[in-house]
DNA sequence: TTATGGAATGAAAGCGATTACATCATGCGG
DNA sequence: CCGCATGATGTAATCGCTTTCATTCCATAA
C-alpha cells in the first residue's frame, strides 16, 4: 500500500497551495500553464487518485443515483436497468443498485440507505404501496425521485411509464377479436403491485366491454417466474372447461406456460392461444414465437435517467411525467379458437 | 425541503455534545438511558437522517462495493449479480454496479471511478486482458479485489470461479461420446475474454484427445447474444458438410441457434444435436430442453461477496481463490448422430 | 514612473461526521 | 470523610476536498 496521497501532499511536493491543486483538476484554465503542468506532473509521478467521497462532501452534492428494481433476474428489468446505467455513466454518474426482490422491508431498507448516502437522485422501478411513507420522506427531502414502469395518479411523484391498464386491455381485446370467449389470465401479485393491478384491470375491462363474465377460476395470481407460469398453465388446462386462450401478463410466465403446453401435448396456437407481456428478447425465440405486448423498457430507462439527471442538474423540482407507447407484437402463438 | 439536520444541530436541540449524538447512534451502550432517549427523541422529532458520506470520510472507510459485469442483460450474469447484491445487503454494504458492455474503455472508466470513490472492495466479473494496468493499480492500492467467473494464473489476484476449459472439454467429450465427429462451435469473443478463450481451449483439447481435427469452418466467433447464435447456426448448417452436433458456448447463443434450426426445418436432436453452456433458467424451458453445462452462478456470487467482505473486515490481504464445480445437465437436445 | 486592474495564487473556513483524550461526577472501600 | 476507579459526557483535532475572499504579481496606460 503506497503512502496515501492527498491534495495537501501533492501541493507540498509541487510547492503550491492546496487550492491550486484543486484547480489543476477542476478548472485548469485558471492556472498558468507552467504551474498547472508542474502540479499534474507531480500527481502523475505519485499516482495521485482523486478522492470523490471527500469532494462530494465538501461540495455538498453527490454523483450517485440510487436505483431500486424488483429483480434484475427478470430480463425486462435488466433492460431498463442497463439503459439507466449506460446513460448515467455517460454523464459521470454512478448507480447504486438495489434489488427489492418484491419485499417491502428490503425496499424500505434500500431507500433508507439511499437517503443516508445522500444520493443525488433516485429511480424506483415500480411503486409498492407498502412504503408510501418512505417515498414521501424522499420527496420531502428534496431528492429528485422518479418512478418507472407505471403511471401514477399521485401528484407528488414523477414517472416515466406507460399505460399498463390500456396495454393489458388491448391484448385482451385482441384475443377476444380472434374469437376467444374463455380467456385465462396468469398474472403476478396484483394485489401488491400497482402496475400489475392495472394489468388486471385492463383484462377485466376488456371482458366487461364485450359482455364476457370474469371467471375467477381462470385467473391465477403467482410470482412472475418461469416455474410459476408453467405450474399455472398446467392448472388452467386441467380445468373441466379449460380456456381457449391464455394471457400471461409477463413473458416469464408465458414462457413457463408454453413449456406446460408442450408437456401436456397441447399445440400452441392450435389447441390454445398464448399471449405474453413485455417482449423480452426470448419471446421471439420461443417455439412458437410469442405474441406479446412490447414495453419500451430500454427507452423507459434511457428517458428516466436523462430526465432525472436534468432535474438534478437544474435543481428545478418541476413535474416530469412521461408515458410511452406499447406495441402489440403479433407472432405465432395466438390464433382463432377451434370451431 | 426541511431545514437540513446535522448531528451538530441535534446536539444543540438535545442539549448535549456532538459526540454524544454520535454515540447514541453507534454505541448506545455508552450512554445513560435518559440521555440516549432524549437524543433519539430529538432525532425522531426532527427526522434526522444520518449522513453516511460524512461518516465514511471521517471513519476513513466505506461501505460500498464496486461491481463490474459485462452486461446484466445476460441472465447468467444477472444471477451472480443478484447473489452478490443480496449478500452485500445483508451485511450493510451497497453495490455500485457498472456494465462494461465488453468495452475495455468503459471498464477502465468504471474502475477509475471505483478508485476515486474509495470503494471498500471490488468484484470484477471476468478479467479482460486490456486493463491489466488498472487492475494492478487496484491491487497496489490495497483495495480488496476479486475476479469471478474464471480461474487466474496470475498470482496477484484472487478469484471465485470454475474451470472453463475443463467444463468445455467435458461437454465436447460428451458429444464425442455420443458418436459425433463433426462438432461445430459457436462461441463468444474468445480472443479478448479469458474465460471464453479457456472454453475454446477445452473444445480443442477434447477434439485433439480423440484424434479429431479442428475444422476452422466449424468455429464461429461472435457476440454472446441470441441473434448472433441464430445467425451462426444458420451458417453452420448451410455448410456443404454441416456438423452433426453444435456446441454453443453460452446458452444465449444456443437458444438463438435453436431458433435457427426451427426456421430451417431441422429437428433437434434428430437432425442435429445442440449443447449450451451456463444453464440459464430459460434453458430448461426451451423446446427441446437444452442440454447444457451448469455454472454455479448463484454460488459464485454469494461466495465472492462473502469472501470479499471478510477480506474487507479483517483487513487481511491473504490470498483467496476458489473453484466451484460445473455440472453437465443432460436434457433432450443432444443425441447420437443419425447412422 | 506610478497607479491600476486583471490574472494567478494562497489562506482559511467549512462540509458532517468520528474518536482519542480530557473532564467531571459518582459510589465505594478504607 | 477522603481517594480513586469507573462511567458518562464534552472538547477538539481530523478526514480530504471546495470555495470564498484576500493577497500578490505583473503588464499596461497615463
Amino acid at each position: 500500500m503506497p503512502h496515501k496521497m492527498t491534495m495537501q501532499e501533492i501541493a507540498r511536493l509541487a510547492g503550491v497551495s492546496l487550492a491550486t491543486v484543486s484547480r489543476a483538476i477542476h478548472s485548469p484554465g485558471l492556472l498558468r500553464a507552467p504551474t498547472r503542468q508542474r502540479v499534474l506532473q507531480v500527481m502523475a509521478e505519485h499516482r495521485y487518485v482523486y478522492n470523490a467521497a471527500a469532494g462530494d462532501l465538501s461540495r455538498q452534492r453527490s454523483t450517485v443515483i440510487g436505483l431500486t428494481v424488483p429483480t434484475t433476474q427478470n430480463p425486462i428489468f435488466a433492460t431498463s436497468t442497463l439503459a439507466i446505467e449506460e446513460r448515467a455513466q455517460e454523464k459521470g454518474f454512478s448507480i447504486i443498485l438495489g434489488n427489492t426482490r418484491y419485499n417491502p422491508d428490503t425496499e424500505r431498507q434500500l431507500l433508507q440507505g439511499f437517503l443516508e448516502r445522500r444520493v443525488a437522485g433516485i429511480i424506483l422501478t415500480g411503486y409498492a404501496f407498502q412504503q408510501e411513507d418512505i417515498v414521501r420522506e424522499i420527496v420531502a427531502s428534496g431528492i429528485p425521485c422518479l418512478v418507472i414502469w407505471e403511471q401514477l395518479a399521485d401528484d407528488a411523484l414523477d414517472y416515466v411509464g406507460f399505460d399498463n391498464r390500456e396495454a393489458a386491455r388491448a391484448m385482451t381485446d385482441y384475443l377476444i377479436a380472434l374469437g376467444h370467449r374463455r380467456i385465462g389470465l396468469i398474472i403476478g401479485p396484483y394485489s401488491r403491485i400497482g402496475r400489475v393491478q392495472k394489468r388486471f384491470d385492463g383484462y377485466r375491462q376488456a371482458l366487461q366491454g364485450h359482455g364476457l363474465a370474469l371467471d375467477p377460476d381462470l385467473v391465477i395470481e403467482n410470482a412472475p417466474v418461469l416455474e410459476d407460469g408453467r405450474e399455472a398453465m398446467g392448472r388452467l388446462m386441467s380445468l373441466p372447461e379449460p380456456p381457449t386462450a391464455v394471457f400471461a401478463a409477463s413473458d416469464l410466465l408465458a414462457i413457463g406456460a408454453l413449456r406446460a403446453t408442450k408437456e401436456m401435448g397441447l399445440r400452441v396456437p392450435q389447441d390454445v392461444s398464448l399471449a405474453g407481456f413485455d417482449d423480452i428478447d426470448f419471446a421471439a425465440y420461443c417455439d412458437p414465437p410469442l405474441t406479446t405486448m412490447r414495453v419500451p423498457s430500454h427507452d423507459i430507462g434511457q428517458l428516466a435517467a436523462t430526465v432525472l439527471m436534468e432535474t438534478i442538474e437544474t435543481g428545478q423540482p418541476q413535474r416530469r411525467r412521461y408515458s410511452l407507447n406499447t406495441d402489440l407484437i403479433m407472432r405465432a402463438s395466438c390464433a382463432a379458437p377451434r370451431a
